[in-house]
DNA sequence: CTGAGGATAGTCT
DNA sequence: GACTATCCTCAGA
């Protein structure tokens, strides 16, 4: 862990109830930690996407509540884990209890546990080559994130802010000189609304 | 009970 | 850029 994790602080409540927009841009360089009996692992958070309460299909919320998506309806800083194909996608829960806004976090740049990561994302692959990943493959996607994190179902809901298990923290580390903007990815409906965020220039974002 | 669909990622052209 | 494996949830009958 560089230096600047140590003085790192805990990311609290208030800083999820806000607008997903601007939690989403917030986010960008914050550090995403997650603390599991094979250790530390974590990283910078280098891409995210914002998904509106209101006029947004691709909300999982916009359709209302169903139990898959329940955790979304909580408090600002709970997780919301969810499953597509087979693999996890986690998000942070944003603005006031039951407005269901969220962001997604794609991608970080993965400074501690490297090996616990590695080691997690070749358990999936295996009967592959036995190289090891290489840093920039370890949580590029979200998907990849989970599986570099162990982030799965059991998650889902997790208040972030206890600073146990899984959580957030600000880092007076280096700040994105500039922050990029586009489309959603993946996105069947919902436009082409600027929603995603990224560290310009970062290798460690997804495509 | 059945079927459609999805905020992915790996592989191929 | 296109194709698709693969599985869980939900809506509809």
């Amino acid at each position: 862990m560089p230096p600047g994790c140590m003085r790192s602080a805990l990311l609290p409540r208030e800083f999820y109830d806000r607008d997903p927009v601007r939690v989403a841009r917030a986010l960008l360089g914050c550090l995403l930690l997650r603390r599991a009996r094979a250790g530390l692992a974590g990283g910078r958070i280098v891409e995210t996407e914002a998904y509106l309460a209101d006029g947004d299909p691709a909300c999982h919320a916009s359709r209302g509540r169903t139990r898959k998506n329940a955790s979304m309806f909580g408090r600002p800083g709970t997780a919301y884990v969810y499953a597509i194909h087979s693999r996890w996608c986690f998000n942070v829960v944003t603005e006031p209890e039951g407005r269901a806004s969220a962001v997604l976090v794609r991608a970080i740049e993965p400074l501690a546990g490297l090996p616990l990561m590695q080691a997690r994302r070749a358990a999936r692959q295996a009967g592959r080559d036995d190289a090891a990943l290489p840093a920039r493959d370890l949580a590029r996607g979200p998907a990849r994130l989970c599986e570099a994190l162990a982030i799965d179902r059991r998650l889902d809901g997790w208040d972030l802010t206890r600073g146990t298990r899984l959580w957030i923290s600000a880092d007076d580390g280096p700040r994105p000189a500039a922050i990029a903007t586009s489309a959603r990815i993946g996105v069947t409906s919902g436009g082409e609304l600027p929603l995603r965020f990224y560290w310009a220039g970062s290798p460690f974002v997804s495509r």
